[in-house]
DNA sequence: TCTGGGGTCCTAGGACCC
DNA sequence: TCTGGGGTCCTAGGACCC
């Protein structure tokens, strides 16, 4: 196998720069997107606009995006609004728009694709890329590619190149915004080493706090401890991954299709919902998320065999039950009547804050009854 | 004043079959 | 009466990612 190239690209703060296109005026100034009921900016009548403030939002909400301005005030990704309000009481907010941010997506992979067809898509705002059989150098590839897609959009992008995907994931976050990264295997200990454990893809905030108890902090420290070691604290699976990890070794391909393997909705509450004083409002939305999920399998020309529920409490615990059942489906109503079943084996006293409904085991439906006994021919029969 | 919505992958126990 | 593995499917939960 011939040395490989691997490229992560990044759009930078992707939702809030595309606003950005639209509100060119904010540019500078802390904004975020997220919430759910956020007014979108008007202007005036005196031709000034006005833009609802971060510390004017009621209700439930995350933070989806902020700008790196607004990141500079301690403001990120996946923060409750209320808390982000603490902290930057006078950012803009923005309501999510997905269809824009979506169309853009495919702006920017349509431009890059037309420079390295190989691409796994990783989400709206994220891709790798194999440039091994391109010609030319890194670097001048990399900026070749960030030159596409500023054409195409009007936005920035980070880019990594590196050997493998994990690298390049590392690398395309190391000079962010706009950033171009080459990295080398013999470069890993000066440039990989120093950095946090949760910076590699993977390693997320419980195998961080786990590894800090242990005296674990940078990837350095992580690639010192013996395969064993790890396997003995982590499992050998997850062990044995830390520290191919950390020194920087991943055989991953770019995969550049894949099957999906589950469909679901779901849905967190205005207020907590009991299942006993709300009933009718709780029945309507359940079976609105099995009408959506239903939707979203014949829009993929997929049915599901196995149909299941989730909820979350006050409390934030959260249940999931499943049924599978003998043929697939994409029907709303057999999907209600299971999930429905599913609704009898779980706790209904507490109150509850979300409802969700999953479809997996999915196959295409042109597929359907083709593994399946054939008439004639079912098991058990003798002849 | 808490914490969205859409996914993937892994683990683990029990049922069931050979 | 006690004791085998191996394999697959089903179910529940959890970590992690964007």
């Amino acid at each position: 196998m011939p040395r490989r190239r691997i490229a992560h690209l990044d759009m930078d703060a992707f939702y809030a720069s595309v606003e950005l296109l639209r509100y060119p005026q904010l540019r500078g100034q802390p904004v975020v997107i997220g919430g759910r009921s956020v007014d979108a900016p008007r202007q005036t009548g005196d031709g000034n606009w006005h833009y609802a403030r971060l510390r004017d939002y009621v209700g439930r909400g995350v933070i989806t995006t902020a700008t790196y301005e607004a990141r500079a005030l301690g403001v990120g990704s996946a923060m409750g609004i209320m808390k982000a309000a603490r902290l930057a009481p006078n950012a803009v907010l923005l309501p999510v728009d997905f269809d824009a941010y979506r169309h853009y997506s495919r702006l920017f992979k349509a431009a890059v694709r037309a420079i390295a067809p190989l691409i796994e898509d990783r989400g709206i705002d994220e891709i790798y890329l194999d440039l091994t059989e391109l010609p030319g150098e890194a670097r001048a590839l990399g900026q070749s590619l960030k030159d596409a897609v500023r054409a195409a959009t009007g936005l920035s992008c980070s880019i990594g190149i590196s050997p493998n995907k994990l690298l390049a994931k590392i690398c395309s976050d190391l000079e962010k915004p706009d950033g171009l990264t080459v990295l080398e295997m013999d470069e890993i200990p000066a440039r990989i080493w120093p950095l946090p454990v949760r910076k590699v893809n993977g390693i997320g905030p419980k195998a961080e706090e786990k590894l800090a108890a242990l005296g674990i902090h940078n990837i350095g420290e992580l690639a010192a401890c013996s395969p064993w070691w790890l396997q003995e604290h982590f499992g050998s699976n997850y062990g044995g991954w830390l520290h191919e990890a950390a020194h920087g070794r991943d055989q991953r391909p770019v995969v550049t299709y894949s099957e999906p393997k589950s469909v679901s909705r779901e849905t967190t509450f205005e207020r907590d919902l009991h299942a006993r004083t709300d009933r009718n409002q709780l029945s309507e939305i359940f079976t609105r998320l099995c009408q959506r999920v239903a939707g979203d399998l014949e829009r993929k020309g997929v049915l599901g065999r196995t149909i299941g529920i989730k909820l979350r409490y006050e409390d934030f615990s959260t249940v999931t039950r499943d049924l599978s059942l003998p043929e697939a489906t994409a029907d709303a109503g057999m999907i209600r009547r299971a999930a429905g079943e599913c609704l009898k084996r779980v706790e209904l006293g507490k109150r509850l804050r979300l409802l969700g409904v999953r479809v997996s085991q999915l196959e295409s439906r042109s597929q359907q009854n083709s593994t399946g006994p054939q008439p004639g021919e079912q098991a058990g029969l003798p002849f």
